[in-house]
DNA sequence: CTAATGTGGTTTTAGTTTGAAACCATGATT
DNA sequence: AATCATGGTTTCAAACTAAAACCACATTAG
């Protein structure tokens, strides 16, 4: 049922996470939902995308423990989605999405949200790599280094 | 042609570049580009994705500037990929995600592919979002604020 | 020079997914 | 009891995906 990312048997560190998420909508419910939206009809009217499609990425989010549903917080006999803790470790994820984002497509000018501390109202700090001594890091910095399969002794 | 993630005119700015990415697959062929595959058969062959769906993704990434064909490194005569300034804005949002599955998608002690420094080969320090201060910000310490059309006098 | 092979695609076609709209079940309201 | 709001599911046409076949050009082999 799930559209996988197939290919490999053991996906890597990127896929999985992105065949967790499932799509595009899916990022832009959890967003909705740091924003404080819970109720199906919130996130409906705030994405404006199709009630069946709203359903099936919810129960994919909840069937993947990025949201789950707990009964009503305003005594409602409806129930609400609510991040978990899994679904929270995605903010970074967005902030990075965000940032990018305004650098690249907005005019210098042209006004857009922004991301404040809540305390001061001043625009959170760019994200930025660094290495354990705190060293910044580029990409070209980096690289990927796959696990021996038995102990790594190198 | 683009699916878009309709509904409303001026997309959001989390919006936005997600449709620009355009889907999965793009978020993986960028990886593989910082990985330092530049061919299409590279891509191809790491990815396991059919040739067409490639070449269209190829040629979204290029016609939004996220990449950029050269013509040959090596002295061949056909092109390569690579990624243009704004692609390489991409990686902290790739070292998000790919943390992110490290928290929730190994195991403990599951070996995985690891993003390390070059020069000490160290794992890359945790994203961390900060307050212009340099206080470690949580989701809930952050709030979006929309610019007010005219001249924004709080 | 000609044939064989490798690279980088496009076209075709079937199968799947998407999304709009209609429908429906339950709880709340009058 | 009737009506409305909420939270979905079902239906169905249109769009997208993906596997395979096909094709053009470049390179290598003979």
């Amino acid at each position: 049922m799930a559209k996988r990312i197939s290919h490999r048997d053991s996906m890597c560190g990127v896929a999985r996470p992105l065949d967790a998420i499932g799509d595009w909508w899916s990022l832009l419910i959890i967003r909705d939902a740091f924003d404080g939206l819970r109720r199906f009809g919130e996130f409906q009217k705030s994405l404006g995308l199709a009630k069946n499609i709203l359903s099936a990425r919810l129960r994919n989010l909840v069937a993947h423990g990025i949201m789950d549903t707990v009964p009503a917080s305003d005594g409602g006999a409806y129930q609400e989605y609510v991040l978990t803790r899994k679904g929270q470790g995605l903010f970074p994820l967005l902030v990075a999405l965000r940032q990018w984002g305004e650098d690249f497509f907005f005019e210098p000018d042209e006004p857009h949200v922004t991301l404040v501390d809540r305390v001061t109202h001043l625009p959170v700090r760019r994200l930025e790599l660094r290495a354990q001594d705190g060293r910044m890091l580029m990409a070209e910095d980096t690289v990927i280094v796959v696990p021996s399969p038995a102990g790594e002794y190198e």
